[in-house]
RNA sequence: CGGGGCGUAGCGCAGCGGUAGCGCACCUGCUUUGGGAGCAGGGGGUCCCCGGUUCGAUCCCGGGCGCCCCGACCA
């Protein structure tokens, strides 16, 4: 493996030979996001940005779309705001970064580095809702947050890392559970129409939830090895936040009251998970809706043909000129570098559709177009092509999710039993659902039936009625899914 | 925080008690261009750090630091 290694340092690992280090190899020659001198922190590179800002447009829309605003809220917290809400501090508390120097001397008080913001949150917004007339409040803010992790890896986990939080309050426990469930389904939204990636909504169990949530659910993604990736969470904080923090608003009966509260978050490890679902060993494929560059368009020259030379730069300012910003196209002009290593390169940086312009194809009036996912490639006119390219790239996307779809269903099974659920997965990793009572005993017998597993949350798309658990045999309400998780 | 491994050019590595090399990458030139081109030339190193042994240490010894991999905790 290591003498392959040496015969081609640009050869990428096969997912089928090690997964995790066709990912590193992935994340760091297409150039997404590299290493730094600080542990556990990355730096995301130009192309990793651009999609990290694809994702957050469609995202930051939606948002708005469903009466939400931006603000800002500081990066340090006080140690003391942190410790208000018990189950809160002791949950985050090993992964708190501190700050106690400043200005050439120790502080009073230690400032925490953001984990979350539901505390300062909450320490604000205390002077700001006075009135059921306040409420709701639907506020969302774009950061960076910082958790204290011992295992890193790209994307999936640092130590630093960006996402948004949004924050609301409400009049009532209904009205509260109404905008989880809504922003829940905003990332499935996201992930299904966008990332061309199908999830699986579900309730967290109690000791998979967010801590100091009444509950938390989550949609769960699967990866390309059969492991589980939690793609986005939205929690149900209940009064937990706000009785704690004081806070309380006059209701339309003149009662006081402290509102409902909600949470829910989404980061870039979203951008990890595209990768693992979508990839293959050539590297990454981008759904053309978040694909930094859509098109990209690869000119045949030759020095000993000035002349067809010269007709493939025509057409291609023609394919640019009528593009006209219709697509995010991207002409590879680039001298000395040969068409192979030119696919190559765009392959890698899983650019949905490539355009070959040549002389021989343009003799017919026509170029090759060629589909990253599965290298589908066809010959069209160039006359209509660049009107034609939405269309490709509608196409793609739902090729992506359709393809993405059918094997989350091949690789998901149905079980009655602990002894199926080992069964299960004596071959691969799967995502296995069974009924399930809920017990937290009846958790960990499950997590013990096969190694490293987990609960990933009990199916919103399902019900067992009352069918026996697969670890006790009681009846069951609910159906769990199981699997390996990131 | 336990177990293992590794620190030599940007990356991957070799090497040796006598002051350092290979592949890839990079730069220049020429020839090339329908699947990761060829030839020629070139630049680039506190050999992780601090001590010790030695005439002499990148190499041997001691200590430190850092990183990676595997396990317990996590969006």
């Amino acid at each position: 493996m290591i003498e392959q290694k040496r015969a081609d340092p640009k050869r990428i690992t096969p997912q089928s030979e090690d997964f995790d280090r066709w990912y590193v190899d992935t994340v760091l020659r297409a150039e997404l996001a590299d290493y730094t001198p600080v542990r556990g922190c990355m730096v995301i590179r130009p192309y990793g940005f651009a999609l990290w800002e694809n994702i957050q447009r469609a995202l930051d829309d939606m948002f708005k779309r469903t009466g939400h605003e931006n603000m800002y809220f500081p990066l340090l917290i006080p140690e003391s705001y942190l410790a208000k809400e018990a189950q809160h501090v002791e949950g985050f508390a090993p992964e708190v970064a501190w700050v106690t120097r400043g200005g050439g001397k120790e502080l009073e008080e230690p400032l925490a580095i953001r984990p979350t913001s539901e505390t300062i949150i909450c320490s604000l917004y205390t002077d700001w809702i006075h009135s059921w007339r306040d409420l709701p409040v639907k506020i969302n803010q774009w950061v960076n947050v910082c958790r204290w992790e011992k295992r890193t890896r790209l994307f999936m986990r640092t130590t630093e890392f960006l996402w948004q939080e949004g924050h609301t309050f409400h009049e009532t426990y209904d009205e509260a559970a109404d905008e989880v469930e809504t922003m829940l389904g905003t990332y499935r939204e996201l992930h299904e129409d966008w990332l061309a990636m199908p999830v699986i909504p579900g309730r967290k169990t109690d000791s998979e939830k967010f801590a100091g949530a009444d509950y938390t659910v989550s949609i769960e993604a699967m990866m390309k090895d059969g492991w589980a990736l939690q793609a986005g969470t939205s929690h149900h904080l209940g009064q937990n936040f706000t009785r704690a923090y004081g806070i309380q608003f006059t209701d339309r009966g003149n009662e006081l009251q402290h509102p409902y509260q909600t949470s829910w978050g989404l980061s870039t490890r979203v951008i990890g998970g595209l990768i693992m679902s979508h990839g293959d060993d050539a590297g990454l494929i981008m759904p053309p809706k978040v694909a930094p560059v859509q098109v990209v368009v690869v000119p045949i020259v030759r020095s000993n043909d000035a002349e067809g030379s010269a007709l493939v730069e025509e057409a291609v300012a023609r394919i640019e000129r009528e593009v006209a910003g219709s697509v995010r196209l991207r002409v590879d002009r680039r001298e000395g570098i040969r068409p192979g290593e030119k696919y190559a390169h765009w392959e890698l940086r899983g650019v949905p559709l490539r355009i070959v312009v040549g002389a021989k194809d343009l003799a017919e009036e026509r170029v090759t177009v060629v589909r990253r996912m599965d290298g589908l490639d066809q010959m069209l006119p160039l006359d209509g092509l660049a009107a034609r390219l939405p269309q490709l790239l509608a196409e793609t996307q739902a090729a992506m999710f359709a393809r993405a779809r059918n094997e989350l269903e091949e690789r998901s099974v149905h079980v009655t039993s602990l002894a199926e659920l080992v069964a299960a997965f004596a071959e691969r990793p799967v995502f296995a659902s069974g009924p399930f009572c809920n017990r937290p005993e009846c958790e960990v017998r499950i997590k013990e039936a096969v190694h490293a597993l987990t609960v990933r949350n009990l199916r919103a798309d399902r019900t067992a009625d009352g069918a026996p658990c697969i670890a006790c045999g009681d009846p069951a309400d609910h159906v769990a899914l199981t699997a390996r998780a990131y």
